[in-house]
DNA sequence: TTATTTTAGTGAACGGTGTTTACTTTTTGA
DNA sequence: TCAAAAAGTAAACACCGTTCACTAAAATAA
């Protein structure tokens, strides 16, 4: 370890560096990726759309930041839950839906997260890849393969379930809320004359449900 | 009712406008709608791209066909499951199968399907709104739905469950697993040490959680 | 049939996009 | 001080969806 682990110059381009991102995460909470573009960024910044290249190699990287950054702020909150000292059942609930609250809040964020990694090549490590227990997501994911795992040796959670297989299987249930929620705006509206929900119990329930999915089957 | 229901000349546009989107479908298929450019087709079906718009007010509109059209696939197939005549259990955990399998051979359909939804003004009307238990993803709801209030009279599932905010419950788990699989190739890839499961067995698995959070508990 | 109106189809342009190249200016380190 | 590296830029490339003014062809009315 030296001990100027950062010349002035790097410090600098650090900072350009940060001023671009930040300006590009303003433009990108509202509008999403499609509303992002290069040189709307250089304007905002007084750069020309060239120099934006120096600093990030394409368009797609710059906004994977935005992504990586935007899962850090989810796990942390959910990190937190987790180590809490409450009842398991409402532990779990808790995480689902903080889950759940923080992709709502920054939709396109959340979106983008997802549905790049379709096609590209590069689009982070997935579980069973090398790497992947050290992105933000695969840390994420291991709390909830944790909690799970707690659940089965409490005798909470049915005995034969296999711990990442279900953690996967939940995370699967909760993306998809999200995604619905994200996507429908109005969701999840009932018809007037059914029994009305507000999006937050609906969140809960379906929370509930899922976590219910795992349960040792009792009266 | 009319004889000729349609002249000559219509059915001449219809044609052409079909074969568009057939050149359209095989596109999108493989690339997507961001590989689905108008003028590539317009290319692939020797017309001038401004020729389309005499067809196509949009490519959204264009595409929203696609969808419409995919749509109508994944609720024949799980129609044609749902009025089965297999146990309950079987026949729920069947739907939601079919679901995701065809999803995921056309996966930049499903993708789109949803993702178009967020921003967008004239986005299919949701549950709630009028029209939608006309559309085909509203048919496709009330399917799920009716198969949900049958398990409620059976004794099958707890009898505190509302059909309609479970069956939204349901599908939003539904759809995560699609979501995940279509844009994570390798899910629900395991690390090597762990027990191996399938896809197909994975999806099987996961309805079966989904299914399991809506039952009575006993022994 | 002729005249008129509607429709099909086009080439060229408008205003965008991400990205690259060649170039100039500034900063850095020896 | 001076060569080398980095920062920054204007202009161009190759695309994109869409529109406009226009011609050619077909449908309709007289």
């Amino acid at each position: 370890m030296t001990a100027t682990v950062s010349s002035p110059a790097e410090r600098r381009r650090n900072k350009i560096r940060a001023r671009i991102l930040s300006a590009a995460e303003t433009v990108f909470a509202r509008e999403g990726a499609a509303g992002l573009s290069i040189r709307r960024l250089a304007e905002n910044i007084d750069y020309s759309p060239a120099a934006i290249y120096k600093y990030f190699k394409s368009k797609d990287e710059l906004v994977d930041e935005l992504k990586e950054t935007f899962f850090e702020l989810i796990l942390e909150n959910v990190h937190r839950i987790a180590d809490t000292s409450t009842p398991f059942h409402e532990r779990a609930r808790d995480c689902v839906a903080t889950y759940v609250r923080i992709a709502v809040e920054k939709p396109y964020h959340y979106a983008a997260a997802f549905a790049g990694e379709a096609a590209r090549e590069d689009a982070g490590p997935a579980d069973g890849e090398p790497g992947f227990e050290l992105s933000k997501k695969g840390q994420a994911f291991n709390v909830l393969r944790g909690m799970i795992a707690e659940g089965v040796e409490n005798g909470a959670f049915r005995s034969e379930i296999n711990p990442s297989l279900a953690a996967k299987s939940v995370w699967a249930s909760m993306h998809g809320l999200t995604m619905m929620i994200v996507h429908i705006p109005s969701f999840p509206a009932l018809k007037p004359d059914q029994a009305t929900m507000s999006r937050e119990e609906f969140i809960l329930f379906h929370a509930d449900q899922v976590i219910r999915g795992l349960e040792t089957h009792h009266e």
